[in-house]
DNA sequence: TGTACATCAGTGAACGCGCGTTCACTGATGTAC
DNA sequence: TGTACATCAGTGAACGCGCGTTCACTGATGTAC
């Protein structure tokens, strides 16, 4: 069979997408390409018409999904107090509950940072952006202050986010969520 | 052959550090048990001798090696500015560039919140336990602002190592990490 | 004191299974003449 | 307009391999008599 102009983007865009989630549900080392395939409604062998390998898959689905982010992290910064809502809406419990759809750095880091060197690189760009542009939101304080409290606020965001998911007690975890959000807000309003 | 007194747990202590390392190193899904046997001078059939399953040993490596940085902790807590070494170690390059004897929740967390019950139940006590510790070393403020700069604070440290772990440019992987602790610092003293 | 048996940490081969990857093949459509 | 061939996304079986786990067996030492 012949397809339509596109179809074959199509398919690959949706490979993409179901590894995109099953990735960062279960994490890279645990997810099979079998899997990925026949949640994308396709047979194993297809794989290898869209990838040369499972790492050239994981470097297309991370760049896609960091791209996303920075979009809409970008977008956020265009309106009035957007950082806030991002913080907000990055330590909310549905942020927690749904890592699948979630952020690609919270979910792999760990895995990025022992992967091979194309994926660190890939990896590194995005982060020195993210910096960047949370930098360019905070309202206070020197460049150097600015940049500072970009670097701490991405980490807060990423480490309790990662705490409040691994945490097996409800409780705990929203009082996790809700004082990484405070402390987060106070580094980026520049208050105390 | 019959062996002294002690033998089995010495054994047994030695697969655990073994797997200790390897786990924190390559994380848990990328680590086979006959290279863990491997290394700790055994053959495959011996592990079951010690433990049950593959994440029987997972929980007990987690229990050690959260037991440990405990200890460690605590420890430095009943020094004078304790918290402030405790930080600068944590946040720096030899504890960034040596994954398998560090922090097994910076290693591991992302893993750990995808595990079964018993051990994400295990983490959660320590994770109490950790920002209870923090929160104690803290100078200022009242109860509830300690436990929320403590929560911040451990938040950074895991949240900011993973990133200059991951990161493959070595003057931004600094970066983070000095931000890092002078952030946590500020938390920690409460000054600004 | 000598002999027979029990103990048990460790051996190493084997189990079924799923992994990432390869490859001969299919078949609907596009193109050439 | 009709026919022959080229294209290529996708099929599905098979590759070698390492995984976690099982198990019959080993053999040095301890214990019982």
């Amino acid at each position: 069979m012949r397809y339509e102009k596109g179809h074959k983007d199509a398919t690959r865009r949706r490979i993409i997408d179901v590894a995109s989630r099953q990735f960062r549900q279960q994490g890279v080392a645990a997810v099979g390409v079998a899997g990925i395939m026949t949640e994308a409604g396709l047979t194993n062998g297809a794989f290898y018409t869209h990838f040369e390998s499972k790492e050239d898959l994981v470097r297309a689905v991370l760049s896609n999904a960091l791209g996303k982010r920075e979009a809409t992290l970008r977008n956020a910064g265009d309106r009035e107090s957007g950082l806030e809502a991002s913080i907000r809406d990055y330590l909310s419990a549905r942020h927690r509950d749904n890592p699948g759809g979630g952020c690609p750095t919270a979910a792999l880091v760990a895995e990025i940072a022992r992967g091979p060197r194309a994926t660190r690189d890939a990896f590194t760009g995005r982060v020195s952006q993210f910096i960047g542009l949370i930098a360019d939101q905070l309202r206070a304080g020197s460049p150097s202050e600015r940049r500072r409290n970009a670097i701490a606020i991405y980490g807060i965001m990423v480490g309790t986010l990662q705490l409040a998911r691994a945490v097996n007690d409800r409780q705990l975890s929203d009082e996790i969520l809700e004082n990484g959000v405070s402390t987060a807000l106070v580094l980026a309003n520049g208050e105390r």
